[in-house]
DNA sequence: CTTGACCTTCCCATCGTGGGAAGCCCTAGA
DNA sequence: TCTAGGGCTTCCCACGATGGGAAGGTCAAG
């Protein structure tokens, strides 16, 4: 099958199996000779996988090693359960920020009358609190986190 | 004073200003005539204000409302109250989302013995689950996020 | 006057995804 | 058989917020 019939089996979109590919997610696919990209359905297989992974928050680079230990028959399920367990810790601590930033929210919209005048403690506490210049998203210590910004979610279903 | 002594005041780095200041949350800064870009006490004011949004997770688009609402006499309390509410609202959809996926991922967790033989729950559901096609996330119903990505956090401190 | 710390601009990388252009390929219908 | 339109190809750009680093100008202390 073509690359739109994979993909639309897949649950992924056309551009994201190339993108696979070019990050070496998936190994090139086959072609024909006018160069369309040929897929089986053990190739959906793999795709659904990976869909399934993303979907529960696993970075490409992790999906990488689950899908290269669920195609090694030597894997132990030690090694498999590291890896969630580890994704799982970080879900944690993003869940932690996030409850954190969710609590402050709330304290500054409870405080504001949201009325026609100017008077806003919202706009206040943002000027003046220098804040707990520590951490809003409580004692997280040590927190290199590599690469984190804010907007953030699940991929589009 | 130069940017760095900025930078440095406001918590955010020198990088960030000038990047700030191309997309047009800053105001350009004046110049010295070498060229170097010159504070004042009152843009320390501001960045501390922008940083302190950050931290709350509003976007550089809502920081820009909030540094206009906050600068303009002539504002509502209700209006920023909007502003505010509209993002708890996001950050709240977010929270559920992680915590469907945290949901998701310890009970995949526990059903891994993690010992040396290659059987593994966590693979085997991975592998089959076409899963809840639905979302992960729970109903979310409409949900067209705009730009939603899986790795996330808060800005580094 | 030299040195080193600071400043400037410019480009690239992250992470995962989408949009779109330019151009080739394939098939169904006239 | 020709043609239209949909699918495919590659390539580049965008998002959001941030950091890294290069190449080069500036400034103040020694």
């Amino acid at each position: 099958m073509n690359i739109g019939e994979a993909a639309a089996l897949g649950g992924v979109s056309a551009k994201m199996i190339r993108h696979y590919e070019t990050i070496g997610l998936l190994t090139p696919a086959k072609r024909t000779t006018s160069g369309y990209r040929v897929y089986s359905d053990k190739d959906v297989h793999i795709l659904r996988f990976i869909k399934h992974g993303r979907t529960l928050g696993f970075p490409i680079e992790l999906i990488k090693d689950l899908v290269g230990l669920w195609q090694n028959q030597r894997r132990t399920s030690k090694r498999v359960k590291e890896l969630a367990q580890n994704h799982l810790r970080d879900v944690e601590e993003r869940l932690r920020e996030l409850q954190a930033i969710k609590q402050a929210l709330q304290d500054l919209v409870n405080h504001c009358h949201g009325d026609d005048r100017p008077d806003c403690p919202i706009l206040e506490r943002l000027a003046t609190n220098p804040d707990n210049e520590s951490d809003a998203a409580g004692k997280t210590g040590d927190s290199k986190r590599r690469h984190a910004t804010i907007r953030s979610g699940r991929p589009r279903k």
